[in-house]
RNA sequence: GGGUCGCUAGCUCAAUGGUAGAGCUGCGGACUUUUAAUCCGUAGGUUCGGGGUUCGAGUCCCCGGCGACCCA
């Protein structure tokens, strides 16, 4: 430790700390220290008792101090396990002696892993507690918490998640929702017989979306790597091969800004079924999306942070896009109105488009003004135009429309369903389409992927596939902003201060 | 991309253009049943960075950084 380097006082009186555990012989960073059980044990097995009981029974524990009451002759201080059990260790000076204490006082601070060995008993006012016959340093913390009682500002709950969860038990509870929530999605995928499988993340051609992609370069092969922005197009060339059900739960990457509900790598589930349609996955879709709500919730109403809630039971209602934003703009839309006419209603409204911008997309943006605020409870919007969905087929009976469906909760796009194009004529013209809107400059626009096309080529069977965004879908279990959702969220770095 | 708001002690926040403060934390002391312990004392600042206006800037103006919210 260098004595120019600058550091907060506090910090600097804690490595201190730390000197004079080492100076006398004890151990601040130890390699283990004997527990015996932890905190939610002990919890669990005497929960229960009167005040002033006392068991017996001797136990070592260890965990975070988060309170501390230094009162003279006996110190009193809160410890606490990873995810939020605690429990009291009380030392006294007839227990331990006056060097100990003294040095429990001196020594110990706030934020601290402490290890405590001694009798479970409860206080006086009835507090679970350890009543301390000898304790040890499990970890010196060297610099403090914020204080317990004020919620921390925002930025730094994000960029010191660590500190977080350790301060704010929503942050616990967010973590370990997620967990449950990708656990239910597996679960519920694999007891439909679907197979998890990889796909790559490193593409030499990004495909499957239309997104800017993340670009890299691979030293060995002297070529440019893109990260993926989509696992779709390996998925079906996946079943193309005969993997009729399959999934990928993981990251995508997206080269675009970050806002509330956008994260520039996010967590993606898409799936995909041989000998289904748009409608069969509309219906599995809802099923797992209500099967992890009740894994998370225990129900299928869920509560948001704010104490909101949301019913996700029974069958979600099936909204026209093109039907209902007649409806509700009193004017007839369909695939065939003419570009004017969509321009001017944009331009009555103040969405900027770009003259790239194909009529199917003015056709999205007027939807997502005018009719989502509309949708009280999860929505499927169905039959979306043919030139924004250049991987779907036709509708089957309808013209310039496609099988898409995109799913509505709290007011954005949870999933998107697709009876997918199979014909591999058909699929090529589309990419050529996307690859001259590339070459216009639209830098969103799909590449063309020769070999995906070789394996369309080489049949495969009409199929259902969805993509379903798992921040999202903890967004709308927990009411949360993405960035909550995502425990490490990208962050931009701190400039020097 | 546009707009609004914010950035001050370790943390949460104050401060008409006129000596930068409080609570908690820390440090010293008292206290053998405390629960955000209490009581007494005390330390702690590049006010996000840079420039400008002014006798004087945390405060006003400009540029930049980071964040939140709203709009597109």
């Amino acid at each position: 430790m260098s004595d120019e380097e600058e550091v907060p006082e506090q910090v600097a009186i804690r490595r201190q700390k730390r000197q004079t555990l080492l100076d006398r012989g004890a151990q601040a960073y130890p390699v283990s220290v004997p527990i015996t059980t932890s905190i939610a044990q002990l919890r669990e097995q005497y929960g229960e008792l009167d005040a002033e009981a006392s068991t017996g029974v001797s136990v070592g524990i260890a965990g975070r101090i988060i309170y501390s009451r230094n009162t003279g002759k006996l110190a009193f201080a809160t410890v606490a396990a990873g995810s939020g059990e605690t429990i009291q260790a009380m030392v006294s000076l007839a227990q331990v002696g006056e060097e100990s204490l003294a040095d429990w006082k001196a020594l110990v601070d706030l934020g601290d892993q402490i290890f405590v060995q001694g009798e479970v008993i409860t206080s006086k006012r009835g507090e679970l507690s350890i009543f301390v016959d000898s304790w040890q340093m499990a970890a010196k913390a060297l610099r403090p918490l914020p204080v317990a009682h004020k919620e921390m500002n925002e930025e730094s709950r994000v960029r010191q998640r660590y500190v977080d969860l350790i301060m704010r038990p929503e942050a616990q509870i967010m973590a370990r929702t997620r967990v449950k929530t990708v656990s239910a999605l597996r679960t519920s995928l694999s007891n439909r017989e679907y197979l998890e499988i990889e796909t790559p993340m490193l593409q030499t051609q990004p495909g499957g979306a239309t997104a800017r992609p993340f670009i890299t370069a691979s030293n060995a092969f002297g070529i440019e790597l893109y990260l993926r922005i989509a696992p779709e197009l390996f998925l079906k060339r996946a079943v193309v091969g005969g993997l009729d059900q399959v999934f990928e739960i993981n990251r995508n990457f997206r080269n675009e800004g970050a806002d509330s509900t956008h994260s520039p790598e996010f967590a993606m589930l898409e799936f995909y079924q041989a000998f289904a349609d748009y409608q069969d996955m509309a219906t599995i879709t809802r099923e797992l999306v209500q099967e992890s709500a009740h894994a998370v919730a225990g129900s299928l109403t869920v509560t948001h942070l704010d104490g909101s809630q949301h019913d996700l039971s029974g069958v979600w209602p099936q909204v026209d896009l093109y039907g209902s934003l007649s409806e509700v703009t009193n004017q007839i839309v369909t695939p065939e109105t003419d570009r004017a006419t969509l321009e001017q209603m944009c331009a009555d409204i103040d969405i900027k488009f770009a003259p790239t911008w194909v009529n199917g997309k003015l056709v999205e943006e007027l939807f997502e003004h005018y009719v989502i605020p509309t949708f009280t409870g999860p929505t499927f919007v169905m039959d979306f135009p043919v030139d924004t969905s250049p991987l779907t087929r036709d509708h089957r009976s309808r013209a310039g429309v496609v099988e898409k469906w995109d799913l509505y909760v709290d007011g954005f796009e949870l999933a998107t369903g697709y009876s997918e194009l199979v014909d591999p004529v058909i699929q090529r013209e589309r990419l050529v389409e996307q690859a001259s809107l590339g070459a216009n400059g639209d830098k969103e626009a799909m590449p063309l992927d020769e070999d995906f096309l070789r394996a369309l080529e080489h049949g495969m069977p009409p199929s259902g596939g969805v993509g379903l965004g798992v921040d999202r879908l903890l967004m709308a279990l927990t009411g949360q902003g993405i960035r909550e959702t995502v425990l490490f969220p990208l962050v931009k770095p701190e400039r020097d201060r």
